[in-house]
RNA sequence: GGGUGAGUUCCCGAGUGGCCAAAGGGAACAGACUGUAAAUCUGUCGUCAGUGACUUCGGUGGUUCGAAUCCACCCUCACCCA
C-alpha cells in the first residue's frame, strides 16, 4: 500500500516553525496540523504563542484551540485527532504539514504508536498517588520491580511520575508497560514523512529570540490572560503551560513584573533545550540553522527539500 | 567621625583550625522519555593530568605541623549613632 506523504516541521519554541509551515503550505497546497500539547487549549492564546490570522494567512490550521482548559489531553488523543485530520486533508488532495514542538506527539503520530485500551484509570492513579505520599517512592518502585522488572530497569527510582504510570497501566489493564510497548509498534506506520528541524548554530541566538518573544507576549496582554486563566482554576494538563505559573507570583504581588518575566524567559529557554534534546536524537530530522538564512532563503531551501521528497 | 554586621567557587547560600575543591539550591551544559510531555527524571559542574597534582573562600601579612575558619592592618558593602 502506498504510504501517505507527510511533511513535518519541528524544533524548539521560537525557532519559526509556524512561519515556515505556513510558507510550505502555500507552496505545496497544504494544511497545517499543530503538534503542540498546549495550543490545543482554547483561550490560552498569548502564552502558547498561537498563530494569529495574519500568521496563518488563510492556511487552515488543525488541532489548535479545540478543547477547554479544564479538559485532559494526552498523546493518544492527539494521535487519534491528528490521524483524522491527516485523512481529511489527504482526502481533499492536500498535503498535510505537521508543525510543532511536542516531540512525543510528533513521534507517536509519525511512528504510528499504538496505544492500548484501558491503560488509563483515574481511580487507580489517585490511589497510587496516595500511596506515594504515604509509602514513598521507593516502595512503589520495588512494587514495579516485582510486577514489571524490565520497565523498572528503564525508569529511574526517583521518577515517581513514571513509576506511577507504569503501575497504573498494570493495575488498570492487567498488562505491563513492557508488554504495551511491545504491542505498540506491531503495525507499520502508514506515513512516509519528511522532517525538517529548525535550530540555530549558536544557542544564544535562539535564547535571544525567546527573550524577545516573552517581551512581546507581555506587551500583548499575557498578564491579563493569566488572570483569566486562574479565574477558572482547574487541575488539568493545561496548568502545566509555561507562562501562567511564572506570571502568577507577579499577580499575587510576590514578584515584580521584571522578575516574573525573567523567570518566564528562563523556563522557556530550559524548555527549548529539552525540545532540542528530544529532536536531536531523531536521525530522520533534516536540520536547518535559522541564522544561516533569511526567512526567504530558508523557505526556498525547505521548498527545495520538500520538492525532492515529494518527487515534484 | 563613631559603632555593629557582612564579604565563600557563574548566582544564592552553608561551612567557624585538619574528615574542604568546600553542604544545599539555582543557572549552565549533556542525557532519558510510549496515554500528565510546556510534564517528569538523570548525569556533569575550580584547573589539569585516568588512583594524584595544582590554584581557590575581599586584599596583604602573621600565628600554626596544618587556616575559608584564629590574629593584625587595609579595601568594599549594609545597617545604626552623629
Amino acid at each position: 500500500m502506498e504510504k501517505i506523504k507527510v511533511v513535518a516541521v519541528v524544533g524548539p519554541t521560537a525557532s519559526g516553525k509556524t512561519s515556515l509551515a505556513v510558507k510550505l503550505a502555500k507552496l505545496f497546497d497544504g494544511e497545517v496540523i499543530s503538534a503542540d500539547s498546549m495550543q490545543v487549549y482554547k483561550g490560552m492564546d498569548i502564552a502558547t504563542a498561537k498563530p494569529d490570522d495574519e500568521e496563518m494567512s488563510g492556511i487552515p490550521h488543525h488541532l489548535i484551540s479545540i478543547i477547554s482548559p479544564d479538559e485532559e489531553f494526552s498523546v493518544s488523543r492527539f494521535k487519534e485527532l491528528a490521524t483524522a485530520a491527516v485523512n481529511d486533508i489527504v482526502s481533499r488532495g492536500k498535503l498535510p504539514i505537521i508543525a510543532g514542538g511536542t516531540g512525543l506527539y510528533v513521534d507517536s503520530f509519525l511512528g504510528n504508536t499504538n496505544f492500548l485500551e484501558n491503560t488509563k484509570n483515574d481511580e487507580v492513579r489517585l490511589e497510587l498517588n496516595k500511596r506515594l505520599e504515604n509509602e514513598g517512592t521507593e516502595s512503589l518502585y520495588n512494587e514495579l520491580k516485582a510486577k514489571d522488572p524490565s520497565a523498572a530497569e528503564k525508569i529511574h527510582p526517583n521518577n515517581s511520575l513514571k513509576i506511577i504510570r507504569a503501575l497504573e497501566i498494570f493495575y488498570s489493564s492487567g498488562k505491563t508497560l513492557t508488554c504495551q510497548n511491545e504491542l505498540s509498534h506491531l503495525e507499520e506506520s502508514p506515513y512516509d514523512s519528511f522532517i525538517i528541524g529548525l535550530n540555530a548554530t549558536d544557542r544564544e541566538i535562539l535564547y535571544d529570540r525567546i527573550n524577545r518573544r516573552v517581551d512581546v507576549m507581555t506587551d500583548n496582554g499575557l498578564v491579563e490572560e493569566t488572570r483569566m486563566f486562574f479565574e477558572t482554576e482547574s487541575a488539568s494538563t493545561a496548568c502545566q503551560a509555561i507562562g501562567y505559573k511564572e506570571m502568577k507570583p507577579y499577580i499575587d504581588g510576590l514578584l515584580s513584573l521584571e522578575e516574573a518575566k525573567d523567570n518566564l524567559k528562563q523556563a522557556t529557554r530550559r524548555y527549548a533545550k529539552r525540545q532540542l534534546t528530544w529532536f536531536r536524537r531523531n536521525e530522520k530530522v533534516n536540520w536547518l540553522n535559522i541564522d544561516e538564512f533569511t526567512p526567504e532563503t530558508l523557505a526556498a531551501k525547505a521548498e527545495e527539500m520538500v520538492r525532492t521528497f515529494l518527487g515534484k
